[in-house]
DNA sequence: AAAAAGCGCAACCGCCACGCG
DNA sequence: CCGCGTGGCGGTTGCGCTTTT
């Protein structure tokens, strides 16, 4: 049972969404910005819950979502992220501009968990039926999750993240990506071009935690993370910290990430 | 060629924390 | 301090398309 839906659903459109209520939800955010989700159906003219239309914003409308497969750099920084931060698809999608925790959600589950189980495997497995081979790999993956439960170092609940965030993902993400963006469906493909970089802020937070990165002052808007070295040192900085015997440490590293 | 199974992803659901009165 | 409204988050579902049998 549970309690009552976020808001009445009663003559409420569901399902996929329209091209026409797209270009409504769209319209209306560019006149009025984003925020008061609630309010916003009504005032759009939209029949949508206001937790729909947020998510239809956030996933899929926003001009900064960088659509197209995933680089095996952002997939190497999935894992690795991953690996240290266990499913907080938020925190691990502010480390991936332009991309969604749903997206990277999605892709975790749909791509990078078999892969690491079968990296995890050490045995071949014999040719079975495909539901046999499923309900394996359901097995499986319940084992390597409760594993990984015991090796993620530290696991805070979800918690809300700062209006900055909002301002850092949402405001000036156009001056971060760059490559065109699509607000399309169906543009996906040219994911080979797309070459993306590290904001400005990385040089803040290093400096607002007094992190001795290798080189803070390579932490610029022009530093393309498709530097696959960059992203390993910065990959090694979180893992040092996180390894760190300091409790207190390692939360003011969570409160950092969420800052983003 | 048809049916079954698998896959990918958009959308939904419910819980939780923050902000404000 | 407390309760309510709201937004954010992670988990899950549903469905269309693709692949396999």
């Amino acid at each position: 049972m549970g309690r009552a839906p976020c808001c009445s659903k009663v003559g409420l459109n569901r399902g996929p969404w329209t091209a026409r209520e797209d270009t409504l939800l769209i319209n209306y955010i560019q006149a009025h910005g984003e925020g008061h989700w609630r309010s916003l159906p009504k005032m759009a003219g939209l029949l949508r819950c206001g937790k729909s239309c947020r998510l239809r914003w956030i996933n899929y409308l926003r001009p900064d979502i960088k659509r197209g497969n995933i680089t095996p750099d952002e997939d190497d920084l999935i894992i690795r992220l991953h690996s240290l931060l266990g499913n907080r698809w938020s925190l691990i999608a502010k480390r991936l501009p332009g991309r969604t925790d749903n997206e990277i959600k999605n892709y975790w589950n749909s791509h990078l968990s078999k892969r690491v189980l079968n990296n995890s495997q050490t045995n071949s497995t014999t040719r079975s039926s495909r539901k046999a081979k499923k309900a394996t790999e359901k097995k499986q993956k319940a084992n390597v999750e409760e594993k990984e439960e015991i090796k993620v170092l530290h696991q805070p609940k979800a918690s809300r993240v700062s209006p900055f965030s909002v301002i850092s993902r949402s405001s000036s993400f156009d001056s971060l990506i760059s490559g065109s963006s699509s607000s399309g469906e169906g543009s996906k493909g040219t994911n080979d071009a797309y070459v993306f970089y590290i904001p400005s802020y990385w040089s803040d937070f290093a400096a607002d935690t007094n992190l001795e990165f290798p080189d803070a002052e390579a932490f610029s808007d022009a530093t393309p993370v498709g530097d696959s070295n960059l992203l390993d040192d910065i990959f090694e900085e979180y893992q040092k910290l996180l390894d760190g015997d300091d409790p207190g440490e390692r939360d003011s590293i969570f409160d950092v990430l969420s800052c983003f």
